[in-house]
DNA sequence: GAGAAACGCAACTTTTTGGTTGCCTATATC
DNA sequence: GATATAGGCAACCAAAAAGTTGCGTTTCTC
């Protein structure tokens, strides 16, 4: 159960399409190489390695140099992290619906 | 399944610690005012009026006029849509590892 | 009806973010 | 060894975000 003040970096990390489409294409269990993952992408490779940068530095991708070339990996883990927050919150909601109904069956 | 377009929007607006205490506080089915969401938050009743905008301006919170204060409630619907996106990515690496596990043990 | 409470709106300031360009280094490849 | 490829680093720019202050409006409450 991750704190707000925990889990906000890691929704600021998500917060950006380009790099929600990055995470997407390295969900295949591939490691790439910046090149590869900035052709087809309309922008730059640097503003591609920046984004590749947020994300490695909120641990959502995990990169390793391999010669000349930085290969860039999917970190699962995180992501459940993430979604570990969200579901504290539904499951607190839930748990409020459940009393609420309580109550009014149970005066 | 949200596009990474309908998501980001979605996660930008979780990618404040305030904005994520605001919705854990919303948590519990109770509808409050601003002024009872800013006490004990630090800052301006301003700053957190711009907060639960953002939030609401993504759904995530629904507005109520009632007399001379704005309620604000939790709309877990939309919480739900941010963790359909992060399910669907971790849905996409377990199959690319099921894959992979299969193409080993059945060359 | 006078004062206080709750809020919206707008202007302004300071950081942060997303992106570009230019240059330099390291590694392949011929 | 010359050249091309893959990246890192730093400066710079524009736009957006976070927050504050001030002021006006509506609605309670006495």
């Amino acid at each position: 159960m991750p704190s707000a003040e925990a889990a906000a970096p890691l929704f600021a990390a998500l917060a950006d399409p380009t790099r929600l489409a990055l995470l997407k294409r390295l969900a295949d269990g591939g490691a790439r190489p910046i090149v590869a993952l900035a052709s087809g992408s309309a922008l730059t490779r640097q503003a591609v390695s920046k984004h590749l940068a947020v994300l490695s530095g909120v641990g959502l991708v995990a990169r390793r140099r391999k010669g000349r070339e930085t290969l860039y990996a999917l970190r699962p883990e995180r992501l459940a992290e993430a979604r570990a927050w969200l579901d504290e919150v539904e499951a607190q909601w839930e748990d409020a619906l459940g009393r609420l109904k309580a109550h009014v069956e149970n005066p």
